[in-house]
DNA sequence: GATAATTGTTATGGACCATATCAAATATCG
DNA sequence: CGATATTTGATATGGTCCATAACAATTATC
């Protein structure tokens, strides 16, 4: 599968007529044939994958969220008083790189850790004020640019199904 | 998203009854609440993304292949003759990184680097006869244990969609 | 024939993932 | 109770993958 993130930084240059371009007399460079390729399950989810986290990164810029980030901050939203190993655990992410992730956006004042009263080696996590107000835009921008995109492409029905087989494949392959 | 590759190591051992596990009368843990993560596609497309990764290797550890180089193998022999640029950037691997990964499957004698006669500093690659005989196993490995698999779980028909809809995010989006 | 571009390569840094280990706090059990 | 084991957050460290810059050899361009 092997797909890298960079973009196809085309070296076509706006100016340079007839450089790569070679009228229909002349031999094209022919693309390579995917053949199997592009019917391997792994090899074509990879891609899609990385498409969606790049669009999804370009529509948070404005907030600065990775969708690691994004995923924290829904979770913490969804289940405040939790500490870190187990929002860390739900979310596949080992407890010791979990740490600078959280450093990350405690610096930024979205998530704070509290001491447990209850059992002081914890950490309770919990959303800040700020940390609320910025889900909430970025809930908002994944929904009117990056979901809203999705749909355009696949439909509403194709959408739904496509996350019920994805889900199907995460939770049960 | 953020979702880590390692299994949940399950501290419960057959022997120890009753420590994880508590009774309906006792509290119990209480697994988090995904929320709307479970409907943000980037999420689960990276969980599943994983999962195949994962069953892929398992499936061709036979053969120690990785998708990467699994990938590499079956463009090559579509496309035999052609040059490290090419291949690379069909696959989306930047030239620099994927000279690793030819002199590891050069140096198990999967492929091979030609100089090229017409331009002397290109590298040709071809599958030698034992990469031809690996990937031909490998495929075999990958139809009746991976995609059999896949098919199992979401139907002939499911899986094709599935494909469809991949392949148009990882080409339109 | 001088200059620019391309190919494979090396070096290097960043991001992410995984393991071992630690101190503090808590749980367990004799 | 008190010794031992376990859990939690944290640090250190190594591996893998991704990305950029730079280089020599070769080729293209003018």
């Amino acid at each position: 599968m092997t797909v890298s993130k960079t973009a196809e930084k085309s070296s076509e240059k706006p100016g340079d007529a007839a450089k790569g371009r070679k009228d229909a007399t002349e031999a094209q460079p022919e693309a390579l044939q995917l053949g199997e390729l592009s019917e391997q399950l792994g090899y074509v989810l990879k891609r899609a994958q990385l498409k969606v986290f790049e669009n999804f990164l370009r529509c948070m810029a404005s907030l600065q969220l990775t969708p690691a980030q994004f995923s924290v901050l829904l979770l913490v939203e969804k289940n405040p008083g939790r500490n870190q190993t187990e929002v860390a655990s739900t979310l596949g992410i080992l407890r010791p790189n979990f740490v600078a992730l959280l450093d990350n956006l405690e610096s930024r004042d979205l998530c704070a850790r509290i001491r447990s009263t209850n059992d002081r080696r914890s950490h309770i996590l919990v959303l800040t004020d700020k940390g609320k107000a910025v889900l909430a835009r970025a809930k908002k921008l994944v929904a009117t640019k990056h979901e809203a995109r999705l749909n355009e492409l696949l439909g509403q029905a194709n959408r739904e199904a496509l996350l019920g087989m994805l889900s199907k494949i995460a939770n049960e392959f």
